[in-house]
DNA sequence: CATTGACGAGACTCTAGCGTCTCATTCAGG
DNA sequence: CCTGAATGAGACGCTAGAGTCTCGTCAATG
């Protein structure tokens, strides 16, 4: 049963320090129904639970990323494949919002940057094949892809939408924006 | 002197919370470069102190979209332009992102909840102008618009873009999506 | 039935950080 | 020069929460 406890107090933690990110070690194991000393029982620390949880979070993005890679033949397929897949992975990492500890974690904040350098090199792939609009600095696009991801989960979070509702409006805002097709030219005209 | 220390102290604190946001008084108040009793000489407590940077953000963000509502001919334009002024204040409130406890704060949280009602309704307007997709939630355009802000507001905190920058970009995003044009046909052949 | 391991409960220590208070200093205005 | 207000420095008490430890219980296993 070690493995279960294990795995009720990280779905514990997740889910309380998602609404509270501040949440006592204490009200984690309430939650999870857990003696308080289990917990240090499972983990070294507090920090060693946040650091176990963001390694899961991060494993769990990089196994929907590949297997979601996997699928796709081109770099604009892949980016869809994938960001929908994050944010059907959303409710694992987004106690990471505030988990302003973690940056101490060299670990973390490496395995962070380099989903956010893989998901550059995909923007520029998907620029290459000519999905992505020339104008756009890359950077500002993997932000932006990852704040309507953000966006999307805590949506989801709240209950004002579905996981699979929300899959396809984020793929559809990357692709089309929020407004109708002839918004381009209404931009356009606005700016003169 | 005291408005001039006061306001050393809002400042401080926004910078310095917006950088760890469980960043301790003391922190704050070598930060400011003021001695950690003048913290509490003008602020009852750690909340208050809190408490009067949100508001300080929310007075900011409600004084910039009304001048950007005035002078706004459209729901769509006042969009625009409401959008364009919050992520010129971007700086004034991403401390924000992680302070829990204000959740405690009812005039806080109230404050907040009228502005995202104020942008459902300017959405909603905007929308019925013909500016939004029809097949999209105003909760998720809601959703969607904050996302962008938000992620604009961290790129350009991060020293990623500028603010005149991102300003358009965020715009440009809304309106037209990340793609280019023939997206819409491509995603539909995608699903297919 | 005896053993073993996981657990719950709770007592205990320790520290960071909040909030209060005092006292000396500085500085501006009269 | 005198006075009062604002401040800096720092001592002090207090509490919440982290981390440790012990003991009794329960369940599985032999």
């Amino acid at each position: 049963m070690a493995l279960a406890t294990r795995e009720r107090i990280l779905e514990a933690a997740g889910a309380t320090l998602s609404r509270n990110p501040n949440a006592s070690l204490d009200q984690i194991a309430v939650d999870a129904r857990v003696g308080r000393a289990t917990v240090f029982r499972h983990f070294e620390s507090r920090a060693g639970l946040l650091k176990a949880l963001a390694g899961r979070a991060i494993a769990e993005t990089d196994r929907a990323t590949r297997l979601a890679a996997a699928d796709a033949r081109t770099a604009t397929e892949a980016l869809k494949l994938i960001t929908r897949a994050v944010v059907g992975a959303g409710e694992s990492f987004r106690f990471l919002d505030s988990a302003a500890e973690l940056y101490d974690e060299p670990e973390i904040v490496e395995a962070y940057q380099r989903q956010m350098s893989e998901l550059a090199d995909l923007v520029g792939a998907a620029r290459r094949e000519g999905f992505i609009r020339p104008d756009l600095p890359t950077a500002w696009v993997v932000a932006s892809i990852d704040g309507l991801i953000w966006a999307a989960c805590r949506a989801v979070g709240d209950g004002e939408l579905g996981v699979v509702q929300a899959k396809d409006l984020v793929w559809e805002t990357i692709a089309d924006g929020l407004s109708t097709e002839g918004a381009r030219e209404d931009r356009h005209a606005d700016q003169a």
